[in-house]
DNA sequence: TTGTAAGCGTTATCAA
DNA sequence: TTGATAACGCTTACAA
């Protein structure tokens, strides 16, 4: 029982196939009755035109990649989600494709690229701030969309969050509450998102004159694991710091173990705050006060970029937004 | 710059086509002079076999779907997960699409499948058990693997985990440790991995001639919000429940903010299992006890199945393993 | 408004 | 071991 073919259609109504293929298109130029017949032959024998068909002859497929590093699963896992929404009701699929070595970034995903001719792609940091990688999509003509951390970079091609600056915002909060020391979890050291939030917290600390030496600053990679083990050193440190603010929700899930198990409760001996409001954040115990990044809208907004005309989305920059939660607390006295 | 083609090739090695087409296919009837210098060739000026005209010509496409209702996004993530692993390294690519409307499913599903006639697909539950959507594969003839809650239905094309007798492990381990009100909170009602759960309750409360009453079952959707009121009602119950068994992590999540707020302490007041062993299990505060599912590991062996051979990977179902951690202890006296 | 012919880039057939 | 030619199913000229 194979597929029915334009061919069928075209032999069955009595047209040929390119009036067929103009009904499927939705050409204007149709009288009625053809398109009429056409139509009632097509949902007669159930025809649905061949993609691989259709994308040889247009020279376009119908697939949009996303494509990441795997070093932050859930802001992964909402870009995805926000792409899926976007793409909903189009003709459009989504291909995933992580990637564990950016060594080779830009060869790999080439590869992969070439192999499978996406529509278009999105690129999650850190891979969308890899000029490589950037200049290997221009060259092999596959438009990429990119999600970045600040809107520096833009260059028209990118929807950000200014993290930075958020990520001031929360240690702001931490400081208007009394915290004078305040530790650090940072992300992946190459990781412009990491690095742009870790900015903020210097930019808070140093707009309050407060220490932000080496002590209060420990290094992790987005991992709760890392987390884990970075609240342990911190937490250690003579004295304590009464708060720390971690790069990621699950950096500060761990940072709440951390604290845990050296005894201490949270918030009332030492505030915690992530970064991403993923869903960890609010069925941690306390809920836990972090940063919302709307990966999702971002991604959407890409994805229909992506797919669409050339239509204007609006600014490339979106809002993220504090939330307080009871993992904060003022500063012990 | 457009991408050269097999044709560009042929001329500048100066063969036929056909032969450069052996060549990429690696048929052994070829001389090694002639495919060095195709080899040579085709590095030289970077040549990539079209997808799409590949795919017209053989009449399959290098995608294999995953397909699934979001009902468990972190079991559909483990399972994406899975996916990618088992297809790193080929030349398939994983397109991921979620279906919210379980009503119409076959009818939704049947389009994406003849819109972009992926090699195979992979349903999840409850898509996986239902008979319409597995029939409407078969007719269309779209490879599919299943992966199910137990091993009953195994058809040939199904991956499963006892999850009934997980379940029941897990409920007797509470109630070896002296349990005897045990509450349940199940998953989605139509969903056979939420019954075979749920049986498991019955079967090991049943087994010790435990009261399994209504008041002790609470319904949910495999959500932390589901969790949280059923949690509620159940720790409202008089006598109320002295250990808690969830169908899913994050409605354990759930039911552990629920005994916070009652003021309850975790396990001292009450245990809570979860199911799944999701990365959120052991992020929890305090480490939540729950049953590992190998979702990923099922995937991987479908995905596998579905682009390989017609090899056997062996048996059909995969081990599930109770993890004790810290939100369980024995019944207060 | 419709049809004919050519082509998209690959593989299969069958002969050389 | 190789190559000419015809598919694969669709779209885009270009005619009619």
């Amino acid at each position: 029982m194979t597929q029915p073919t334009i061919n069928d259609v075209a032999r069955i109504a009595g047209v040929s196939k390119k009036t067929v293929s103009r009904v499927i298109n939705r050409s204007p130029l149709l009288s009625d009755a053809t398109r009429t017949k056409v139509e009632q032959v097509i949902a007669e024998i159930g025809y649905v035109p061949n993609p691989q068909a259709r994308a040889l002859a247009l020279k376009r497929n119908f697939l949009v990649a996303l494509v990441h590093d795997g070093s932050d699963p859930q802001f992964a896992l909402a870009a995805q989600e926000g792409m899926l929404a976007a793409l909903h009701g189009s003709e459009y699929a989504l291909v995933v494709r992580p990637f564990e070595a950016p060594a080779d970034a830009a060869a790999s995903l080439r590869l992969f690229l070439e192999q499978h001719r996406p529509a278009g792609v999105l690129l999650l940091p850190p891979l969308s701030e890899n000029v490589a990688v950037a200049e290997m999509c221009r060259q092999i003509g596959v438009p990429h969309m990119r999600l970045a951390a600040s809107a520096q970079t833009d260059a028209g091609n990118a929807f950000a969050a200014n993290e930075r600056e958020a990520a001031a915002g929360a240690v702001g909060y931490l400081i208007a509450l009394g915290h004078r020391r305040i530790g650090f979890v940072a992300g992946p050291d190459l990781d412009a998102a990491a690095q742009e939030r870790e900015l903020g917290y210097l930019d808070a600390m140093a707009d309050h004159d407060l220490d932000r030496g080496p002590a209060l600053i420990a290094g992790g990679d987005f991992s709760f694991e890392s987390g884990h083990a970075a609240g342990k050193l911190l937490l250690e440190v003579s004295p304590r710091p009464t708060a720390i603010f971690a790069a990621s929700d699950a950096m500060a899930a761990g940072v709440l173990h951390a604290a845990r198990e050296q005894g201490l409760t949270v918030p009332a001996d030492v505030s915690i705050v992530g970064f991403g409001d993923t869903p960890l954040a609010e069925q941690l115990w306390p809920p836990l006060t972090t940063v919302r990044l709307p990966a999702g809208e971002m991604a959407a907004a890409a994805a229909r970029r992506l797919v669409g005309p050339e239509q204007d989305d609006g600014p490339g920059t979106f809002a993220t937004e504090f939330v307080a939660r009871a993992s904060t607390s003022p500063a012990p006295a």
